[in-house]
RNA sequence: GCAGUGGUAGUUCAGUAGGUUAGAGCGCCAGUUUGUGGAGCUGGAUGUCGGUGGUUCGAGCCCACCCCACUGUACCA
């Protein structure tokens, strides 16, 4: 009793939920540039912007309803004060099918969207997985044809060069979610026993990662990692299983022939032939679009874990080498994704709606661009204004006014420490420069102007501290009367 | 979820066969005769040694359970 007592007294540790970020200035100006520069591409094509709550009716999220025995299984849940359960968003997907479905009468169709948020998980958080991160999608609602998947492959692609992605470091990976069923249809599989479907596409999706063989026992018995957790495997026979990895190995290295490989493979089946004739259409308005092999092809071995798709599906690769701070080499998941999901309004209204999209995840994008070497933007800070005498602190108040009017970011120094102490606070702002006006420049009508990142250049060569502070390199003395030209001049000067 | 590894200052780690007041680098804070950040000088602060219980005269070190982190694996609508 005591005891409880005692830590019940004790304040809280401060800490933060595991997979939820903080996110500083650093960083945050890092992503809100890619998802801006996302964002006006998606625009540029034509897609209207929409944001949705982060809240949805879990009935409209979709299978993962919560229940009494795992309410927050998958989802972050709550029940409102009318008892029905809300859940957030786990991706930008279900909340535009609710939409769309609420809205359709009203909707110019085919209704082209992009949207860019936070979208949670609950799940356990890895290394690059969080349960708060940002997506930008677009989707086009209402069109059928395999030009709307195209569009939005090649959109993808200019998208990611947009946000700094080289043209050269990555590639679209396309295939159809009919040509493995076909395929299963060929091989004897029941296409609609749904969990052994489930179970063989997640074998394919496994390829890169485990390679022929461990795919192999995947398909058949299964596999036992050297973990020694052991995965249930499809149980196909070896006659099987040799069919599919056959169906895997079809990609070349130009998308048409690609297409004669798969024919053979494939050609003779109904839905088989469906979904060829789909992608040779794509593959003719990506050439139009002028979308090379190189940067969008097509690769059977592309499954996708997903449920929901149901006809093309795809996959951007981040191709370039990069290694952590180990100096091991990382493999990026795929950085962003997407498919065509016919069904997926349906569930809303009668009518079956062609919708297909594309997804971009941000954070991954982030650190592949990082991890390639990309400069990050430094962020700066304002001019700091210095308060070295508190007798005249109006008067930098004053300063401060001048430079917000001249259209510069300012701010007086409102610590009570002394100048060594301001000094270090405007670094850590990283502020450009700082103004100095202490009872030697008041007398004599001026301000001094330290530019401090001219100051860190010239700190490179460094080597006695003492003559270094003597000299005081990198400012100026000038007149008080022209705070904010000088003040221009020097920010210009360093650009 | 399953398996392996680990948990000592803000951080990276050291801690010798269980023995007095638990250490180092970096970082942080303050001062350095009106003046100057990023590599000067001087001084300073900081740890429920992941938690709980046990063994022992004595536990950072040994034992049990729990928690958390990392790695692999499964799931990821």
């Amino acid at each position: 009793m005591q005891e409880e007592k005692d830590k019940k007294a004790l304040p809280p540790i401060a800490r933060r939920p595991r997979g939820f970020n903080d996110i500083r200035v650093d960083v945050l100006a890092n992503s809100q540039s890619i998802i801006s520069a996302i964002m006006t591409t998606y625009k540029a094509w034509g897609f209207e912007p929409l944001e949705t709550g982060a809240m949805e009716y879990s009935d409209c999220l979709g299978k993962f309803l919560p229940d009494d025995d795992r309410p927050n299984a998958g989802v972050f849940s709550l029940q409102d004060d009318d008892d029905q359960w809300m859940s957030l968003r786990y991706d930008l997907t279900a909340p535009l099918a609710r939409f769309v479905a609420e809205h359709w009468d009203s909707l110019p169709k085919p209704f082209r969207r992009s949207a860019a948020g936070p979208v949670w998980r609950n799940e356990k958080p890895g290394p690059g997985r969080y349960r708060e991160f940002w997506q930008c999608d677009a989707d086009t609602v209402g069109s059928a044809r395999p030009e709307a998947d195209a569009e939005i492959i090649a959109m993808g692609g200019a998208a990611l060069e947009a946000a700094g992605i080289g043209n050269a470091d990555y590639c679209m990976k396309v295939s159809n979610r009919k040509l493995l069923d076909g395929l299963l249809q060929e091989v004897g599989v029941n296409v609609d026993d749904i969990s052994s479907r489930l179970v063989i596409m997640r074998a394919i999706d496994k390829l890169d990662r485990l390679g022929e063989t461990g795919v192999t026992d995947l398909l058949g018995a299964g596999r036992k990692d050297p973990s020694g957790d052991f995965t249930h495997g499809a149980n196909l026979n070896p006659s099987q299983i040799d069919k599919i990895l056959a169906f895997t190995r079809t990609r070349r290295d130009s998308r048409a022939a690609t297409l004669d490989a798969l024919s053979v493979v494939i050609g003779g089946n109904i839905l088989g032939n469906e979904a060829l004739e789909e992608l040779a259409k794509i593959d003719a308005t990506l050439t139009s679009l002028g979308v090379k092999s190189s940067n969008a092809e097509f690769d059977p071995a592309i499954v996708r874990g997903l449920e929901y798709y149901t006809g093309t599906v795809f996959e951007t690769d981040y191709l370039r080498e990069t290694k952590d701070e180990n100096g091991r080499s990382v493999r990026f998941g795929s950085i962003g994704s997407g498919g065509r999901y016919d069904d997926l309004v349906m569930r809303f209204r009668r009518e079956r709606v062609p919708a297909t999209g594309y997804s971009i995840g941000v954070s991954r994008l982030m650190a592949a661009l990082e991890c390639a070497g990309n400069k990050p933007i430094a962020p700066e800070g304002p001019v700091i204004i210095l308060c070295l005498d508190n007798d005249y602190i109006a008067n930098y108040f004053k300063m401060a006014q001048e430079l917000r009017a001249g259209g510069i970011a300012a701010e007086v120094y409102l610590g009570a420490s002394g100048m060594k102490a301001q000094m270090k606070y405007a670094d850590r702002r990283a502020a450009p420069l700082v103004v100095i006006e202490g009872s030697n420049e008041r007398e004599k009508g001026t301000i001094t102007l330290k530019d401090l990142k001219l100051g860190a250049r010239l700190a490179q060569s460094i080597e006695d501290n003492s003559a270094w502070r003597a000299e005081r390199p990198a400012q100026k003395e000038v007149a008080r009367t022209d705070l904010v030209a000088e003040v221009n001049a020097m920010l210009a000067a360093n650009k």
